[in-house]
DNA sequence: TCTTATTTGTTCGTATGTATT
DNA sequence: GAATACATACGAACAAATAAG
C-alpha cells in the first residue's frame, strides 16, 4: 500500500477488505436496510479517503457473496434476502403434493413462507445428454421427455428445474403434458405403475453458468447450488432425473430421515 | 474499453472475463495439469495482449471457483479436485460407524475416495451460544460439552465441526472425552439412553470467516457449505448438534431417503 | 544469513464505455 | 442531451512472499 492511512482500521489486511468488512457489518447491523441503496461508488471513496477502485473491489465482494445487487447507472441495492428453504424430504410426501391448493413441492414451500409461487412449464423430447442418461440407466442419445420448469416467488426467478424421464415411460402420458394434473408428477408416476420408493439426491455448489447468472439475476461469481434429484422404483429401476438449480446465497436446503 | 483488441474473440463480455472463460477451459481440457502451474500474470498479460490488471482479476474469478491456488511470490497452481462426498445418511448408520477400522462417519467415507484420513479433536464445556441453545432446547448460557474436530484428507485440511451436546447428557460421561471409543459418538449416546432416532440437517452456503479462511487454506471469496446437523431420540428430544463446515467447491452431498 | 530476481497483492490516477435518470 | 453511476482497462508503483544464490 503506497498510502498511509485508508478507511480507519490499523491495517492487517488490505483496504478494499477492510473497507468491505465494514460494509458488511453495516448491512447486517441493519444500518442499511433491505432495499436501500449504498452511498455512491465516489461517495464512499472521498467519505473513506480510498480509491475509486478501491470502493469498487469491496462492493464486487459484497456482491459475490449476494449481500447487495448492482444496477448500472443507479447504484447498490441491499438485497432482501428472505432464505428460501426447501425441503428435501416432505417435499416429496403426500401431504405436501395434496396440501389444498398446492400444485406440487415448490408450490407448498413457496407459500408456507408468505410469497406467491408461479411456474412455467415448457415441455420437450430430446436425446439423453450423457451424464443424464447415466443417471437414468439409458444408452447416451436414448430419447427422454425434458420437463423445464422456471420458478418465481413473487414474481422474482429463484429457481431453475429440468426434469428428466425416459421416453419409454412418459410418452403419450400426462407426464409428457405441461399440466400434470393434481398431486403433480409422483401422483402421475404412480398412477402408471412407477411409484418412485427411494429418492437419491446430491448437492453440490458451482459457478452460475451464463443462462443461469441471466435467469437467477446473479451478480458475477456468485454459486448456484445444484440438486442433482434421482427417484428410483421398488425395483430399483430409476425413472426421473430432475436438476434444480439456484442461487447458493438465499437457499436453504432442510433434510430430515430416521436412523432406521 | 480503450483498445481495440485484446485476447482474441470479438467482445460480447469484458476481456478479464474472456480470459477467465479462456483460462478455465484450458484447465478443464486438461492442458494445465493439475498441480502444475499458470504462466506467470505478466506472461500472460503479454502472451494475450492485455494488461496485468486484467490478467489478475481473470485468476481471480478462477481462484473463486476453487480452480486454482495462488502462492505469493510463487504463481498459480491449478488445484487437484478429487471431489469429496459425504453421505448424510449412511454417514451415521450402523455399517458405517462400526465397519472394521474406521472410527466414524468421516474415516470411511474417505478412506472409501481412497484417501488417508487423520482427525485431531478437542473438548471443552462452554455456556451454550444462543443459537445451539435453541436448536438444543436449552436456555441460553445453559452448560454445554463443545467437541470441535478438525478433520484431513491425506494431510490436507477438508473440514471443521464443532458437536454441541447438552452438559446435562454429557457431563461426565465419554461424549466428554476425545476418545469416544468403538462406534463412536453414536454407539455411546445410545449407551446413555439417548439413542438418536432422528436427524435433521439444513444446508447452507455462505462466505467463510477468517478462521474458516485460513484452517481450510481457501482463497479470497471461495464459499462454505454450512450443515446444521441435529439428532434426537424417539421423545423428541435433541441430544446433538453438530456444525460442519467444508469448502463449498470441493464436497458433494449425498441424501437418500425412502418416501415411505 | 543476506541479496537479488521473480511473482503476486494492492492501490492510485486517469480515461473511456455504457446504462439510468 | 446532460448528469450521474457503475464497468473496465491501462500504466505505474510499491509491498510482501518465495526462490535461488
Amino acid at each position: 500500500m503506497r498510502n498511509g492511512d485508508g478507511v480507519t482500521m490499523e491495517e492487517p489486511q488490505a483496504r478494499y477488505r477492510q473497507l468491505a468488512a465494514l460494509l458488511r457489518g453495516a448491512i447486517e447491523a441493519g444500518e442499511y436496510a433491505p432495499g436501500s441503496m449504498l452511498p455512491s461508488e465516489p461517495e464512499l471513496a472521498t467519505r473513506y479517503g480510498v480509491s475509486r477502485d478501491v470502493v469498487n473491489r469491496a462492493v464486487r465482494s459484497l456482491r459475490s457473496q449476494g449481500l447487495v445487487r448492482v444496477i448500472r447507472g443507479r447504484g447498490a441495492v441491499v438485497r432482501e434476502i428472505p432464505p428460501l428453504h426447501r425441503n428435501g424430504v416432505a417435499a416429496y410426501q403426500q401431504a405436501a403434493r395434496e396440501h389444498a391448493g398446492a400444485h406440487g413441492a415448490f408450490d407448498s414451500e413457496i407459500r408456507a413462507l408468505g410469497l406467491e409461487p408461479r411456474s412455467e412449464t415448457e415441455v420437450s423430447a430430446i436425446p439423453a445428454p450423457p451424464a443424464v442418461a447415466e443417471a437414468l440407466g439409458l444408452a447416451g442419445g436414448d430419447p427422454v421427455i425434458l420437463r423445464m420448469r422456471r420458478m418465481y416467488a413473487n414474481g422474482v426467478p429463484v429457481q431453475i428445474a429440468l426434469s428428466y424421464i425416459p421416453q419409454e415411460i412418459a410418452g403419450g402420458t400426462q407426464l409428457a403434458e405441461a399440466d400434470t394434473g393434481p398431486g403433480g408428477l409422483i401422483s402421475r408416476f404412480r398412477d402408471l405403475g412407477y411409484e418412485q420408493e427411494r429418492i437419491t439426491e446430491s448437492v453440490r455448489v458451482r459457478p452460475a453458468a451464463a443462462d443461469e447468472q441471466a435467469f437467477l439475476r446473479l451478480e458475477d461469481d456468485q454459486p448456484v447450488i445444484e440438486i442433482w434429484h434421482t427417484a428410483w422404483t421398488a425395483a430399483a429401476r430409476p425413472v426421473e432425473l430432475a436438476v434444480h438449480v439456484v442461487a447458493a446465497s438465499q437457499w436453504v436446503l432442510d433434510y430430515e430421515w430416521l436412523t432406521s
